[in-house]
DNA sequence: ACCGCTTTGTGCACGAGTTCACAATCGGTC
DNA sequence: GACCGATTGTGAACTCGTGCACAAAGCGGT
């Protein structure tokens, strides 16, 4: 029964970029392809063609040589090991125009995610309604963790309260944390984070914009 | 004269790390502290203190053995070795919710990045005024970019768009793309691009969750 | 001028991730 | 039913990144 479990664990790197390939394989689905490749699917995805290879070897043995991989059933096969089979409530903290843009993201109705509610600390927002989504006030952030049972909590707060906002959905059982602002957070090994982060996106592309004037300069 | 230069060009992973570093110093020297740790450093920063020391000497002997390092010079150390001594401008495309709210996001204006224009396909659009930059047409794009000598594109469109645009951009000469579409997008090798992706951090989340779920369902 | 305390910088071993190359295996064809 | 071209799955070499442990080096007190 628990023939599919006993995995070693798929590595980080692997689950990075399963999201990617299923991405792709729901544009050839919709394009009425049904089987591809890995050099195909490669291509697409935009990895090279044994790296995608071992990827999903890594969750079984779905292919067959000589033809290729079932898009519809490698489809299946990727949501159900990323756990997008079941489904998750998600919380947004923070609706400045981050928060807005978040809410209205097709992304999250999609795939299993449910947001659950937008929150706010700004009581002058609160009972807007922003894409379908009630803003409450942050005060009942406990209340409506539990009573949603949320588990994916994002953090779309200024700098200076995302620590705060971090330790109260860690206190109420929120064990995923997608976080925006611009500051470490922490949290005990439990919780996961992942940050998202403009500003250190843009100075690393400046750093190679440098590297790429000064190898120009040298020649 | 090129005693700096011929460093082996250091790691993209520390690369990736020095921005959080520098983010961290800053706070550090606007709270009047003068030096610090790799210790004290390394935990503000969220990271083991070898692995930030090492990071660290691959950008120069910097640092005071037993005392620490001087937080104001390896915040200009750092900002030089990321390119952050030079100014660059960026071209926003997208003027959805995302673009408004990466219009809005302060990072922008401070440590040498200034955006040029936000630029959108939508006549209606153009004439706004959004955080004190103006909106014009996506057909100026390319003027724009020569005028500004824009080294920077953000793409925030649509993903049906965002080939498109990036075409587009390397076409008239962008070196450096921040792509916010869920996309691939296909550039030649001198082009740097990175993405952001909110559905795919999502993806990861739920994968851990259900990891974290079944090893609890085990016990 | 020396000594001891503190902290950096780094050599080394280890582990994770990537790439190559090829054997194993499938569907189609004669 | 056996061959053939195509494509997967994977062992093995290699590269890259991380963590440990310690020698080198500075500072302050005596």
């Amino acid at each position: 029964m628990d023939r599919h479990l006993r995995r070693p664990s798929i590595s980080e790197a692997t689950v990075a970029r399963l999201p990617v390939y299923l991405r792709v394989l729901t544009g050839f689905a919709e394009g009425g392809i049904a089987t591809v490749s890995s050099e195909q699917l490669a291509q697409a995805a935009g990895v090279g063609p044994a790296k995608l290879r071992k990827d999903l070897s890594h969750l079984g043995s779905y292919g067959t040589r000589g033809v290729g991989y079932d898009v519809e059933y490698l489809i299946y096969q990727i949501s159900r090991v990323l756990g997008l089979t079941q489904h998750y409530s998600v919380v947004i903290v923070g609706v400045g125009n981050l928060g807005h843009a978040l809410a209205g993201y097709a992304g999250f109705g999609t795939r299993g995610f449910r947001v659950a509610a937008l929150v706010d600390a700004d009581s002058a927002r609160v009972g807007e309604t922003i894409a379908g989504i009630e803003v409450r006030h942050s005060d009942e952030l406990e209340t409506i963790v539990k009573e949603h049972e949320v588990s994916i909590g994002v953090i779309a707060t200024p700098a200076s309260a995302a620590q705060d906002v971090c330790d109260r959905l860690v206190g109420c059982g929120v064990t995923s944390v997608l976080n925006f602002a611009p500051v470490v957070l922490n949290v005990p090994d439990s919780v996961d984070v992942r940050k998202v982060d403009l500003s250190i996106e843009l100075q690393i592309l400046a750093f190679h914009e440098q590297r790429k004037a000064l190898s120009e300069a040298a020649s």
